[in-house]
DNA sequence: TCTGGGGTCCTAGGACCC
DNA sequence: TCTGGGGTCCTAGGACCC
């Protein structure tokens, strides 16, 4: 299940005057700002603009758009909601993210099931969402671009070589732009050429893990489990973009310890000991680096924490200007 | 054209040990 | 004076996803 422009629908549910009207939801809802698309509704769509395109080129593509702040807390508080109404289907729901959910589902009619998804979704929180149906958690996911918008769409491997052997690689769930450049260089454009190349091939360029994953995708396998379990997070972490890049070694320090802190205050709601703390360093134009800490002792308080995370600023000796910075702890593993 | 924020996982190289 | 082989752990970077 998959929710469709989850962000821009949830803006627009509690503003009904925009419903119709191209938005686009962002950063501080300012498009002078350096922030980026984190939804764009079908209609702003419609004029090329997209997640993850800058705010500063998007109002350039639709300057009649309305533009919103990006509220996550209330992304958060809707998410809920809808995941509480799936976990009401008799499914295992696996939650992937405020828009998504795997539901595990055994069933002769799984159209039937999927439509009867769609209508309880719709009715108890107002929401339109597609479902794909597919023999694995690959193809389930890979269906819901089909079946968008506001559709339902079957993908298994009686119809995976057919619908999806043309298609770039790209179209594959974890092969980005990058893999897909990397693997044109190896005259595999479709997925139909990365089914047919050698599995052995493909490891010496990409490593022993992600090259026959690449040949297994192509072949549109994957797993099949579907688990209610709550994910057990690995880190946490905060960041911020300046408007204006920093140049004051001081201001940067006061920085760092600040996001540290913040950091705390999230770890400390999960009650995971911190082990190790990562510094990210974004410095002009667009150069991004990492220098990480490891704590002498797992720890849940915030002054070995910000110590560490200033240990690691100090370990870079470079003068540019600092574009942006993170602070990230992570748990034991 | 200007590139957010919050995450996960894999890879390669170096350190270290036996 | 010229330095093997195998294994594990740690770190930083890369790629990807929502």
């Amino acid at each position: 299940m998959d929710l469709d422009q989850f962000i821009a629908a949830v803006e627009v549910a509690r503003r009904p005057e925009l419903k119709g009207r191209p938005v686009v939801v962002g950063g501080n809802g300012d498009p002078t700002e350096r922030a980026v698309v984190a939804t764009a509704s079908y209609e702003a769509r419609e004029f090329g603009v997209h997640s993850g395109m800058p705010l500063k080129v998007a109002v350039r593509k639709c300057p009649d758009a309305v533009f919103l702040p990006s509220d996550p807390p209330a992304y958060e508080a809707v998410s809920e909601r809808v995941m509480d109404v799936l976990r009401e289907l008799p499914a295992v729901v696996e939650v992937i993210g405020w828009d998504e959910a795997f539901l595990g589902v055994r069933t002769d009619d799984p159209e039937g099931f999927a439509a009867h998804t769609r209508e309880v979704v719709l009715a108890e929180t107002g929401l339109s969402c597609s479902v794909g149906i597919g023999d694995n958690r690959l193809r389930a996911k890979t269906a819901t671009g089909f079946a968008k918008p506001a559709g339902i769409y079957r993908l298994t491997k009686d119809n995976w070589v057919e619908v999806m052997a043309a298609r770039p690689v790209t179209a594959l769930r974890g092969i980005g732009s990058r893999t897909g450049k990397k693997l044109a260089e190896l005259g595999v454009a479709t997925v139909e050429d990365l089914a047919r190349a050698d599995p052995a091939d493909l490891a010496a360029r990409f490593g022993p893990a992600m090259g026959p994953y690449y040949h297994r995708l192509a072949l549109g396998a994957g797993d099949t489990e579907v688990s209610a379990t709550p994910w057990e997070p690995r880190s946490r972490s905060r960041e911020t973009t300046f408007q204006q890049d920093l140049t004051s070694r001081e201001e940067i320090r006061e920085q760092v310890a600040a996001l540290a802190r913040r950091v705390v205050e999230d770890v400390r709601e999960d009650g995971r000991p911190v082990v190790r703390v990562v510094v990210k360093v974004r410095f002009a134009p667009f150069f991004t680096y990492t220098r990480g800490v490891a704590l002498d002792a797992a720890t849940l308080d915030a002054d070995p924490v910000e110590r560490a995370a200033l240990a690691a600023w100090e370990r870079f000796t470079d003068d540019r200007p600092v574009r942006l910075l993170g602070v990230r702890a992570e748990f034991v593993r």
